[in-house]
DNA sequence: ATTATTTATCGTAATATTGCAATATAACAA
DNA sequence: TTGTTATATTGCAATATTACGATAAATAAT
């Protein structure tokens, strides 16, 4: 099939599915990690930073662009593309509720 | 092609990706939380609680194993599975070093 | 107006993922 | 041994992803 049985689950299983599939690539942490390096959230010179083709690269921003976690603003002939921290942060909330959860489990079976 | 490019990035970069992509799906996401909800780390009655049939957890489960996120051990015929702390808590890091990196550079351009 | 630059979209080939029925394997019970 | 229970594997159909050449669209420069 390779449907993905979205319905079956809550909003925030599949939220953070989303999130993880938009980042489910080496390549989208690359730009993710090149935004996070370049002091101005420079523009599409990410083109020139990784070695894929124009429009494979165009292709994962605008992934990373559907699913929030990074943001386009036009500036002249070219685009400004930069990380949205709100999304960032929520990952981060996430990861460290699963954190704290397993602290309070302490002696697991495995 | 469909064939990622894996050869052109770090293994930093591809581990995390790696990471992502198993958590890339709300059934991996629910199997993750209901490991959290239960006190013993309870073994296959995951089938019992997604509405997914066995085959297709096992397979669920396969993936999460071999990206390190959950741990089996034999126990009879049964198995039990839990989640791997130090791969959940190797997210964690990586996303509050991302938040961390997101103050230092206060005004983005967008 | 023409040309160059920048980014997006279309079309398509190669490969991967998802889901399940059928079947296999392994441990336990009678 | 035979049957039962628990989990894994195989095989396959439907769909999704990845990558890129070709091309389009939009702004900027000459």
């Amino acid at each position: 099939m390779g449907l993905t049985k979205t319905e079956f689950f809550t909003s925030a299983q599949n939220e953070i599915a989303t999130l993880a599939k938009a980042m489910a690539h080496p390549a989208r942490i690359a730009i993710i990690e090149y935004l996070l390096k370049v002091e101005t959230c420079i523009c599409g010179d990410i083109v020139n930073e990784l070695p894929l083709a124009q429009p494979t690269i165009s292709q994962h921003l605008k992934e990373l662009k559907n699913a929030g976690i990074i943001q386009g603003r036009i500036e002249g002939a070219s685009i400004c593309y930069c990380i949205n921290e709100k999304t960032l942060a929520r990952l981060e909330n996430y990861f460290k509720s699963i954190s704290q959860k397993l602290i309070g489990k302490k002696g697991g079976c495995c």
